[in-house]
RNA sequence: GGGCGCUUAGCUCAGUUGGUUAGAGCAUCUCCCUUACAAGGAGAGGGUCGGGGGUUCGAAUCCCUCAGCGCCCA
């Protein structure tokens, strides 16, 4: 029956059984499966750009487990891996690898060879090449690098149906990207308009608020003086941190209830160095501790700069042009002799004009005492490395709630149909649905992604026309405006006065991935498969892009089909490195996942990810790999013994009450494992399996050995119990160990363990009655025999020293059910002669005393 | 400044409606080559559950408060 392996071990197991999983379509999505009967779970794809760290280890591991779970459980798993090739990343490491630049005026080169294909000497001069020939180094790299990412997750043992692979730059995810923002135009859920935008000068392109962040700079108060212009002829002071932007200055802006300018309230003042007559205005965002307590408004300064801005109606003076550099062009508004200082810091950078512009103050004596020196938190975009701009541009939004209270609503009651694990999450969600002051702007001025599908036309003066874009034909799709012609128009009259011209910007990455749904689920083009696995089951991803990936899917979801596109959210944590810091490349604690399979086995490694409750920060913990081996190490070891023990005939079943007893435990282990997974808490599950599992080697394989390896009745007993927790455990060990379990499972059944049914308590209990005796007896058994453990380890001998005497004391009715089940003790024990003393207790298996005399005692 | 989470043995963590003497693994120490397993096994020591207050017959668990750490958002 069994073929067990004269000796155990995982060398050379995980490449074969990743090779049979993949031959045999183990993981095969069933697409005639009823829904009801479907698992279908929302997979995040990886930045194929980056590099697969502990962290993605980690949280696929946990999705990986519930998988395993709910296939077991019989249902059909629509489990489908993505890469996100599309975006700023792959831009960039497509730049760096090939020594190239994207300049979109440029023309095809056909079979062109970029300079280098990898590491290019640090001094190189980029080479611009056309927007064609980029994409295709991007199509490229990003092939290769996919390879390797799903090597990485083929040996992580993902129960992945890798037929199911979608990228988010494919024909298909941009036909499906471009329809659903052609619905969302048609509906009016996007739209386009000239706003102040925060502006990446590195990158040249307009960033949205999901990705922002603060960062602490050192920054400097600079107190200029400003004029009033009365017969006073007076001054006051106003501090800015951006004395740069005094060109750019439209107003000044104090607290209502700010005494100290409360006489300046309707007036106007005139700046310094350029003389322009500014309003001042009483707002309450102005706070009165900040520096003077009365601020300078430009255009555009910083955020609420925009803020005041809008509500106050204050003009337009735009000083920073999207080079980040000081514009060309005073304001019209200056004077002859005003031109000529601006005219000093024209063309320069933001900081290079800061310089110049003290220097000026002090020549003209408007700056008061020396520049003090600060932090303060400056908006970055989270890839960035120079503070953001913030410029008036036009670009396209999709609706968010941030402008809409009603829409607010739906969103956040979309958050209410999800069951969030864990649930403090859903606070993540919340907070970030109530603080949107903006909608979703899509528009990236990039070239690696999936086009706006649009073309406007052009006025008899070749000026675009915004309104009524030219739209394709939905059988056109996907399009790249830059290149394909929108109906009714030819190749010649792309930028000719009543012609038309392309859209030139990209979306979002967010604005693709946030149809992971309908991409993945084939939405577009088969609605079959689409109802089968949608809403969608699950969810996994990292909750820092609750905000931004969760968020926009349920953006897309509600616009779309009207509800949450998911039923459950699962939300990982943190890898952390032993000193608790977050891992990441830039702090340089990074490890190697695949040296790690390497070291310890994929079992190990994901045993380790198992081991944290969801949501929960983990530390990176190589001990923990090591337990997990061990585990799996025990597992075939234990295997071999159980197998190694003799056949079973075909009557076989548990008639000893030490072998009920354990099974007994072992069904209320499987009921609680089943609990947990289905509340979505594998680690929970995995902790109480493992502690079971334990013990069982422990204690109850000692005490049956001896008498599963004789004959009769008590033997037959010992074995069949013996098989048959084997078989629930390894069921049971097989979401987070796949390799070990599905190794032992085939040294003595046939078919994968990953398909086998999920264990039951009704199987573990079947042919025989549960007794209270029976844990009793066990329990008493357990303690008897770690006394006689631990007095032969204080006696300093061998667990297999005999014992000549042993005297247990203890109530009555537990001494009646040891005597009447001595074989298992005695023999685990090795005792000769055993007294029972009968105590007071009434008590069952507590209250046990035993003493012990070697049958050798030391000399 | 607002929100959320965490604080239990030297380390990493369990502890699910409040209920015997607070558990596990690692690490430390002692012992044992025992025919499933020395990449093993048997044991031992180690905690006033972050501080304080409250509710209760009873609190690691519930409430209040303070402190430290971390994350998210301003």
């Amino acid at each position: 029956m069994s073929r067990v392996p004269e000796k155990p071990t995982m060398d050379g197991v995980e490449a074969r059984l990743v090779a049979q999983w993949e031959r045999e379509g183990t993981y095969r999505f069933d697409r005639t499966a009823k829904r009801e009967n479907i698992f279908s779970i929302d997979t995040p794809p990886p930045t194929v750009s980056g590099s697969l760290h502990m962290g993605h280890v980690f949280s696929y591991t946990h999705t990986d487990t519930l998988a395993r779970f709910w296939r077991m459980r019989g249902k059909s798993v629509f489990y489908p891996m993505g890469w996100d090739d599309n975006g700023l990343p792959t831009e960039r490491r497509v730049q760096n690898f090939y020594g190239v630049s994207c300049d979109p005026s440029l023309k095809y080169v056909a079979s062109f060879e970029p300079p280098f294909r990898g590491d290019p000497p640090k001094d190189t001069r980029a080479v611009p090449i056309s927007r064609p020939n980029f994409i295709e180094l991007c199509d490229e790299l990003t092939a290769e690098d996919e390879k390797v990412f799903e090597d990485l997750f083929r040996r992580l043992g993902l129960s992945v149906d890798w037929s199911l692979l979608y990228t988010t730059i494919s024909e298909h995810a941009r036909r499906t990207a471009q329809s659903a923002f052609l619905r969302n135009l048609e509906r009016g859920e996007a739209y386009t308009q000239e706003a102040p935008t925060l502006w990446d000068v590195d990158f040249g392109t307009a960033v949205a608020q999901a990705e922002l962040e603060d960062r602490e700079r050192p920054g400097a108060f600079h107190k200029l003086k400003f004029h009033v212009p009365d017969e006073t002829r007076s001054e006051f002071t106003v501090e800015t941190t951006r004395p740069e932007l005094i060109a750019a200055c439209v107003g000044l802006v104090a607290h209502p209830d700010d005494a100290r300018y409360q006489h300046l309230f309707g007036k106007v003042a005139h700046t310094p160095i350029f003389n322009v007559e500014v309003p001042v205005f009483a707002h309450p965002l102005a706070q009165q501790d900040k520096g003077s307590g009365i601020a300078m408004v430009c255009t555009f300064g910083d955020l609420t700069d925009v803020i005041w801005w809008r509500e106050l109606n204050l003009a337009t003076r735009p000083t920073i042009g999207r080079d980040g550099r000081i514009v060309a062009d005073a304001p019209e508004i200056m004077s002859a002799d005003a031109r000529k200082q601006y005219a000093r810091i024209a063309g320069k950078t933001v900081k290079q004009a800061q310089v110049i512009t003290v220097e000026i103050l002090r020549e003209t004596g408007e700056l008061i005492d020396e520049p003090r020196a600060i932090t303060h938190p400056v908006k970055f975009y989270e890839k960035g490395d120079r503070p953001l701009e913030i410029v008036t541009s036009r670009q396209w939004y999709i609706r968010n709630g941030g402008r809409d209270e009603n829409l607010r609503e739906k969103l956040l009651a979309c958050g209410d149909q999800l069951t969030w694990h864990p649930d403090f999450m859903q606070h993540r969600y919340a907070n970030w649905v109530g603080g949107l002051n903006g909608d979703w702007l899509v528009s990236r001025q990039r070239y690696f992604g999936v086009p706006i599908p649009l073309w406007y036309r052009l006025d008899d003066h070749g000026e675009i026309i915004y309104d009524n874009p030219l739209l394709p034909a939905s059988g056109q799709l996907p399009i790249d405006p830059s290149t394909d012609l929108p109906a009714g128009y030819s190749a010649e009259q792309r930028g000719k006065p009543n012609g038309f011209v392309g859209e030139p910007d990209i979306m979002d990455t967010w604005a693709t991935s946030s149809l992971t749904p309908q991409i993945a689920g084939r939405w577009i083009d088969d609605s079959d498969l689409f109802e089968r696995i949608f809403p969608m089951d699950v969810r996994p991803q990292g909750h820092d892009i609750i905000r931004t990936w969760l968020f926009a899917t349920m953006v897309r979801s509600n616009f779309e089909h009207g509800q949450a596109p998911w039923r459950n959210a699962a939300l990982s944590g943190w890898i952390l490195d032993p000193d608790r810091k977050k891992m990441s490349k830039s702090k340089g604690n990074v490890v190697t996942p695949s040296d790690l399979f390497d070291q310890y086995g994929s079992d190990a490694v994901r045993y380790w990810a198992a081991c944290a409750r969801p949501g929960v920060d983990t530390t990176f913990s190589e001990d923990q790999m090591k337990v997990g081996r061990k585990l799996a190490t025990k597992l075939l070891n234990l295997t071999k013994f159980v197998l190694g023990s003799g056949e079973l005939s075909g009557d076989s079943k548990p008639t000893d009450l030490i072998d009920h007893a354990m099974l007994t435990r072992l069904a209320a282990v499987v009921d609680e494992a089943t609990t947990a997974l289905e509340q979505f808490d594998y680690a929970r599950a995995l902790e109480r399996t493992e502690a079971f599992f334990w013990w069982f080697c422990d204690d109850y394989v000692e005490l049956v050995k001896t008498r599963a390896y004789s004959v009769g009745e008590e033997s037959s007993s010992a074995r069949s119990s013996l098989q048959r927790a084997l078989s629930v455990l390894q069921r049971l060990l097989a979401p987070m160990l796949p390799f070990a379990t599905e190794e032992v499972w085939s040294w003595w059944k046939s078919d994968s363990i990953h398909l086998q049914n999920w264990p039951t308590a009704n199987e573990t209990l079947a042919d025989f009655a549960v007794s209270e005796n029976a844990s009793s007896l066990l329990d008493a058994t357990c303690v008897v025999l770690a006394a006689v453990r631990r007095a032969k380890t204080e006696a300093k001998v061998s667990q297999r020293a005999e014992v000549a005497e042993l005297v247990v004391t203890a109530s009555p009715a537990t001494i009646a059910l040891l005597e009447a089940n001595i074989v298992d003790l005695r023999n685990a024990g090795v005792l000769q002669e055993i007294k029972f003393i009968a105590s007071n207790s009434q008590s069952l298996a507590q209250e046990i005393d035993a003493q012990i005399t070697l049958a050798t005692p030391l000399t």
